[in-house]
DNA sequence: CTTGACTCTGTACTTGGGTACGGAGTTTAA
DNA sequence: TTAAACTCCGTACCCAAGTACAGAGTCAAG
């Protein structure tokens, strides 16, 4: 009846990432273990291929697999816990983003204060960094 | 002659960090290890609490451990490569910066997918994350 | 003189997100 | 049929930047 069974590796490259991923996520319950017919060896349902995608996609928002744990535990009824992580994500993505601009503007100074330095001697950045 | 030594409880108060950290430090060759009288016990130089606050600075700045101690490593007089230290740093601090707007701005999406369903049923940030 | 605070060394543990390995069993393609 | 490729499980290892702890020695105050 059915083609290839979904095993592990089929599933790995076709969401593009590795086996040890997958088997790494089934142990913190990220995903769940499927059934093990008579041979030990996991077969998947379509399904996972789904849930692997929305962890990625989660992943590149910059979700912590803990939190993506608690988002796949919600379903779409849950929409104000939902709605609260994502808060919580983007208010901290805003403070980080806030944080490094401060550190590029210092930097910014201490380059410029390099260029300031004609002969390059006597570096002003090791200067400032080292003053009182 | 002397007051109290600088012992290193002392030196990790005065700069404000744990006694553990600064012999993290000195394990990892950021900072010196002072020479020790008779009873075994580290007796600092008031430098140390320089060197510490140049750390730290630069631990603000984005710079990682062994950065500092390739900070650390220059003097004053090797402005070039300071520059170029300073300038690569820089550039990974923009890119972060970009990636994380990026990420901020998906997550505006959702957040403004989820205020335009007034119910609040069906939450569009699950669906979207979701969907194919 | 004793008690508590401090210091020493060395090692192990932590967090997050995986990666690698060893040894054994299974499946598949030539 | 046999060799390669795949899978299993469990455990250990990686990174950074520390933190914690055990067990022993030392110092300072009352």
């Amino acid at each position: 009846m059915s083609a290839k069974p979904l095993t592990i590796s089929r599933v790995a490259s076709t969401a593009g990432i590795g086996v040890e991923t997958i088997r790494y996520y089934q142990r913190i319950g990220l995903i769940d273990e499927p059934a093990k017919p008579a041979n030990g060896y996991r077969v998947y349902d379509e399904s996972v291929l789904a849930r692997l995608k929305f962890i990625q996609r989660a992943k590149e928002l910059g979700f912590t697999l803990a939190e993506i744990r608690e988002l796949l535990s919600l379903d779409s009824t849950a929409c104000e816990q939902t709605r609260e992580l994502a808060q919580r994500k983007q208010a901290i993505i805003q403070q980080k983003i806030t944080d490094l601009q401060a550190m590029a503007a210092v930097l910014d100074e201490l380059l410029k204060a390099c260029h300031a330095n004609p002969d390059h001697s006597g570096c002003p950045i090791i200067e400032i960094l080292s003053s009182d």
